[in-house]
DNA sequence: CCTGTATGTGGAAACGTTTTCACACAGGTT
DNA sequence: AACCTGTGTGAAAACGTTTCCACATACAGG
């Protein structure tokens, strides 16, 4: 018996109608000042409060936004989900939350329930936005809706950051440094558009200076480096001098395994990051890596599908890209033999690197 | 016009009743193959989906559990939230998420917006359970509810630890590295119930073992070091060697501003935080701390808020304290001068350590 | 005295469900 | 022929709001 009482009651404690109380309560009409203290005397004696759920079946609205992160203990969506939270909370809006953990079933499950739900927007970080059916169903409702971290499809914008771009940039450091052979590190590399179109711009970037194609290292949700076998992608002739992982927090971890394993950083391996996250500075090695802005885009997400939500049949509209910037840290230095910038690796063959395969690659802004 | 389209366009379409529509879209009544086809048929063509807002308003529930935590950005709570929400939507249940930052205003308010959307279940961390009015109207209604972190409070059960016992053992293990002046570092103590329990067990603590009274450092939300003056505290005749942060959050931002000042820990100044957070251990140094199990805080929350909910006039359920244990980090060493382990420290009168006071203190596993 | 315009007020419909209830009709029994 | 007993079905009420509309009452101007 949730709270039980009803605006009927307060009618009739109040001796009057229900509309009156409704009008009283909301001010959205007028009412004697003597009906208004009764009104408010009998509510605040039954201690009434309006139930949202009569009242959204009324309204046709809930004043909820959706929303649909990977996971919440990586630090960048931590602190999107309590941005965005904030500013739906200053502009009248809850926020319904839920995780997918990097799983596409639980993913288009959450969507299901969101559209259930009947929010009124939806903040997004989907996993694969160009084939998710569910998102077809909010466009097709015409439900508000905005990505984050997602380059954007069609129809539905988004607060996001050149990956291809900026993993080129990186690979471009790690060239700087004297890396030639490195590695990409993803975490369910299959199942995140993110961790692909940065694999992608690191290996464009790695091709156009010089290095060896990457090598693709993927790691599953556990983040257990023993499976894969480090120690042999660090040692021997075709050794490893640089890692790149698709998110800061995978970057730490490989850090510390690398630790573990009795090599240090950058000494045995460097390690860049992407994204930027606080406790990356605080690290010993500070974190070398591409710095964005969490609270941002969540900020611009919120903003974006509030806007849509509250202004009938806007465009959809047009976000550019966020800019991000490299950000320097302990952990990228030379490799061991290495040189220093550009010695003999421009000498050498240089074999030229992208064959073919170089479709579509943005490259806006460069903070 | 969220989806538009209702159970009565379905039963039109189907050319029979909204009951039968209902029955065979829930499968929870008779219906002729013949009309189960149909309805089955209609709804599809016209990608109808059930709106949880009808249905909420008629069957007087939500299933919607309302989840309040000061702040995400904290691992520990979103590891906690992240874990109940999937333990929610396992049993079908789904959460509605509030930060409130640490500001009881907020804290106020979200309540009253999860009261107002009738959840039908909450669970929360406060920071100060005791006197919190809205929490007096959740036991007014009767709405089940569960804290995390919180020390239960009669009528409300809490997933949590012991922070006075923690903290107590705390206290020991700087004694026993040889420390006898230490300061507790609290963010924003004075809204914090957990970080004043933390403290008040630290002080028992350091008066058990005969060391001085711990220097109560308080820090703002932003954090910032330069204000609190570290230098002065760790520097001269009094300086502190120890510091005993109320989570590991600041203990990792203290070690940072640490060594932003030039000075080493645990060299200069011994570090130990509260919680266990996972990237603790591959910070350099590695965190010394008091380790918790915030997976299990939310799953067990969840699950004593979903059986609350799902049977009827239960008694409130008395959860004990969940187990903790100190994890040994190279944060914590020896000061300066000090000696390594027991060595004259040992030989003093060595006061017995919990004097009284030993009520229900689970310690179960020590890993 | 009749009409017109404010001003308060309450009844009732609508929002999208589920569920109760009654009804129709089939196929047995007596 | 009259009676049960199922089985399938749909009308209608209820859930808690808001809002539209109509109805009072009052008081002004003709």
């Amino acid at each position: 018996m949730p709270s039980g009482i009803t605006i009927k009651d307060v009618a009739r404690e109040a001796g009057c109608g229900v509309a009156t109380v409704s009008r009283v309560l909301n001010d959205s009409g007028p009412a004697s000042a003597e009906t208004r203290k009764r009104v408010l005397d009998a509510a605040a004696r039954l201690k009434f409060s309006f139930s949202d759920v009569g009242r959204s079946l009324q309204s046709r609205q809930t004043r909820a936004i959706g929303c649909l992160v990977p996971s919440l203990v990586n630090p960048v969506f931590a602190e999107a989900v309590q941005e965005l939270q904030a500013c739906a909370l200053e502009r009248g809006f809850h926020v319904l939350l839920m995780c997918s953990n990097y799983d596409p079933a639980l993913e288009a499950e959450a969507m299901r329930i969101l559209l259930a739900k009947r929010v009124d927007g939806m903040i997004l970080t989907l996993s694969a936005a160009s084939d998710c059916a569910e998102l077809a169903t909010v466009q097709d409702r015409n439900i508000p809706a905005c990505m984050m971290y997602n380059t954007p499809v069609p129809g539905v914008p988004s607060a996001f950051v050149d990956n291809r771009s900026a993993a080129r940039d990186v690979a471009g450091e790690f060239a700087r440094a004297g890396h030639r052979r490195v590695g990409f590190l993803a975490l369910r590399f299959g199942s995140s558009d993110r961790a692909r179109e940065r694999y992608e711009g690191f290996l464009e970037g790695c091709r156009a200076m010089g290095m060896d194609d990457p090598v693709l290292v993927e790691v599953d949700e556990a983040i257990r480096f023993e499976d894969v076998n480090l120690q042999r992608l660090l040692s021997g002739d075709r050794a490893l001098t640089g890692l790149f992982a698709s998110n800061d927090y995978l970057a730490l971890s490989v850090i510390s395994a690398v630790h573990d394993l009795g090599l240090t950083v950058p000494g045995d391996v460097s390690v860049v990051g992407f994204d930027g996250i606080a406790i990356g500075r605080a690290f010993r090695p500070s974190l070398a890596t591409i710095v964005t802005d969490a609270r941002e885009m969540g900020r611009i997400a919120a903003d974006t599908v509030i806007e849509m939500i509250t202004t009938q049949d806007m465009p959809v509209p047009e976000l550019s890209g966020l800019a991000y910037s490299f950000r320097r840290g302990e952990s990228l230095g030379s490799p061991r033999g290495g040189r220093t910038d550009d010695g003999e690796v421009a000498a050498s063959p240089t074999p030229s690197c992208h064959p073919k395969r170089n479709s579509t690659v943005p490259k806006e802004q460069q903070s």
